[in-house]
DNA sequence: AGCACA
């Protein structure tokens, strides 16, 4: 079956059906809390002119993060909307940028050309869309330990946290995590040190937590691990 | 529905 539609593999990923209410720079920050588990993310390019918005690519710096977000974030509900995801048709300027292959005569020369195509199209309504607004930059801060394709597993709301030193209490935990809108509690087990669970009001909000403390140290030996729980 | 790099 064709899931991607044809497109052959690319670090980008291009997401579509989003929901076109939320803010830009919102966006671009939810999008990196919910896909930066799959790899380093270079870019996020989200754009709100009449033509592009809706829509998102996600930079990776490695296909294979890209191929496992296509997979497992196909229809996730984000903001009440089942994101539809699929490789990019072309190569990201950032990352010909970096390989040194990125031709600004030809982007330009390209440039004229889709001008050219939607100039031949009759258009109606209003000549000129709002101006596109400035742009707010990638997001920031990578990370450094990317986990392997098993360990991901699909966005929820509650997060499971292991690697903790075991006189760890939920207290210390909450101090943590209750910075971090939409916290509800966490959850201990007596019989079972070392890991906690710590429940949000939704998917959105634990990624946004959980991107902020992967790897946080409660004791130097112990940088938590942070991943969704199983459903 | 819509594939860009403001």
């Amino acid at each position: 079956m064709m899931l991607t539609g044809d497109i052959p593999p690319n670090q980008t990923i291009y997401i579509k059906n989003l929901n076109e209410k939320v803010k830009k720079e919102e966006l671009k920050r939810s999008l990196y809390c919910l896909f930066a588990q799959y790899g380093r993310i270079v870019d996020i390019v989200a754009l709100k002119t009449p033509k592009l918005r809706g829509q998102a690519w996600v930079v990776f710096s490695e296909v294979t993060a890209a191929s496992n977000a296509v997979r497992q974030m196909q229809n996730f509900p984000f903001y009440d909307k089942p994101m539809r995801i699929q490789y990019a048709k072309s190569k990201s300027d950032c990352i010909a940028k970096a390989e040194g292959t990125y031709d600004k005569k030809k982007k330009q020369e390209e440039k004229v050309e889709k001008k050219k195509r939607t100039e031949e199209t009759p258009q109606t309504g209003a000549a000129n869309g709002p101006r596109a607004d400035s742009n707010g930059g990638p997001p920031a801060a990578p990370r450094q330990g990317k986990p392997s394709a098993q360990d991901v597993t699909e966005p929820n709301n509650i997060l499971f946290i292991q690697n903790l030193p075991h006189e760890t209490t939920s207290m210390m935990l909450e101090v943590l995590f209750k910075q971090y809108p939409g916290f509800r509690e966490v959850r201990m087990i007596e019989a079972k040190p070392g890991i906690a669970f710590v429940e949000f009001d939704d998917d959105i909000q634990s990624s946004v937590a959980m991107q902020a403390l992967q790897g946080f140290k409660i004791t130097p030996q112990n940088p938590m691990a942070i991943t969704y729980a199983k459903k």
